[in-house]
DNA sequence: TCTGGGGTCCTAGGACCC
DNA sequence: TCTGGGGTCCTAGGACCC
């Protein structure tokens, strides 16, 4: 008896250029014309300037040079933000197994919707008719058995596309890509891989894992050797919190920069980024600064809280005490960017109170837990802090 | 070609504790 | 006095992704 096998029911859907296309739905002048958002580098470019190998990432002179006709435009962000929430309503009435994995694209996962909702292949095919009919973008959708072969199909089929990897021709649609195709492998890995002639998935898959760990590393080293042999056991997640807040200014090469003026950016930083922590109801506890050098070399200096807070004082005090620390190595190789971000988050209703435990008597210590958690129904001790939890308690924060 | 802005995860050494 | 193994946390750097 011949039983067709299920195909596999893990949806990757991609916006297609995203900033680009928003921006051409919003202005029909710039519709069928080549066209990047931004500036000094490009975020996003149209098919239309792709066909010209504009790329994302690329300098603006070099994207003009390549495109004499090119248009650029300027980010509308809040348009993008907007357009994205649309989408992912969308998404979220699709299947109530979402996760988002940037403004533009999310995995879902359709298993167990075949009687209410047909296939996942056509449930791919309405979704992407909605996202146009309701949003005005086009979106791209592969669908596989793997959250990686669902993108991988995404990413084949594009733009504007539908591509359904069937479970039993998974690895005759991967082994022919080029290593560049599997997950983990950007510039670097792909310039070992080359050194030693693999250049196809294929030859990855036929590499023993132990000679891909000696080569990448141990993680990465697996992680290739499953991926390239259609392994891939990640399961699509709802609610993944974001694990760190950051911002960053690119400074220029030329133009003075007085300790005042850094300490200025450094300001404007702690601010914008303490904003955004705050509005998440978030905590964060590490405070990591991040500087760039006329070199374009990188270096980053960080500093852990005893407690997590989300009050601009600490920050701005931690984040002041890494770049006077930086300020000889600033001055030694000059500095074309300064970045801060705040890791090691928690929720905010975790919420220190003034009780740090080395000035708390062990004899008093059970005592006093148990009057936080008679006051705020709950305490734990974490990192030698009394913490109290309730959403209730305010911060002590300076008013936004 | 001369490079923005937002993220994730991994590695490795040292400190510290049991 | 000298010795071991295991675990967690912090810091810094690096690769990669959109």
């Amino acid at each position: 008896m011949f039983v067709p096998m299920a195909d596999g029911t893990i949806l990757h859907a991609d916006l297609d250029s995203f900033f680009a296309s928003v921006e051409q739905r919003d202005d029909p002048r710039l519709r069928g014309r080549p066209i990047a958002v931004g500036g000094g580098v490009v975020l996003a470019a149209s098919y239309e300037a792709k066909a010209f190998g504009v790329a994302g990432g690329m300098g603006g002179r070099q994207a003009k040079e390549l495109c004499p006709d090119l248009l650029f435009v300027p980010g509308r962000f809040d348009a993008y933000t907007k357009a994205s929430k649309a989408v992912f309503k969308i998404f979220d009435d699709t299947s109530p197994l979402v996760e988002g994995l940037s403004i533009d694209e999310a995995f879902l996962d359709v298993s167990g919707m075949e009687k209410i909702a047909g296939t996942p292949a056509e449930i791919a095919a309405r979704l992407r008719v909605r996202v146009r009919d309701k949003v005005g973008l086009p979106i791209t959708v592969g669908v596989a058995r793997t959250k990686f072969l669902a993108k991988v199909a995404s990413a084949q089929a594009k733009p504007d596309g539908l591509l359904v990897v069937p479970v039993d021709g998974e690895l005759a649609f991967l082994h022919p890509l080029p290593v560049e195709a599997l997950w983990g492998v950007g510039k670097v890995t792909a310039g070992k891989l080359h050194a030693r002639g693999i250049t196809t998935v294929a030859q990855v898959a036929a590499l023993p894992e132990e000679l891909l760990v000696s080569l990448v590393g141990k993680a990465a080293g697996r992680q290739l050797h499953a991926l390239a042999n259609g392994r891939d056991a990640r399961r699509v997640r709802t609610g993944v919190r974001r694990r760190s807040i950051g911002g960053q200014r690119a400074l220029g090469r030329r133009g003075p920069k007085t300790p005042e003026a850094l300490d200025a950016t450094l300001v404007a930083l702690v601010d914008r980024i303490g904003r955004r922590l705050r509005a998440a109801q978030r905590v964060c506890r590490t405070i990591i600064l991040r500087l760039r050098f006329d070199d374009f070399s990188r270096a980053t200096r960080s500093q852990t809280l005893g407690a997590p807070t989300a009050d601009t004082r600490p920050i701005l005090a931690a984040a002041r005490e890494l770049l006077a620390g930086a300020m000889p190595t600033i001055e030694r190789e000059g500095v074309t960017l300064l970045g801060l971000s705040l890791t090691n988050l928690e929720d905010a209703d975790a919420v220190q109170l003034a009780l740090p435990l080395d000035e708390t008597k062990a004899s008093r210590l059970d005592a006093a837990v148990d009057d936080v958690r008679d006051r705020f129904g709950g305490a734990s001790i974490t990192r030698g802090v009394l913490v109290g939890r309730d959403p209730g308690i305010a911060m002590p924060l300076l008013p936004d």
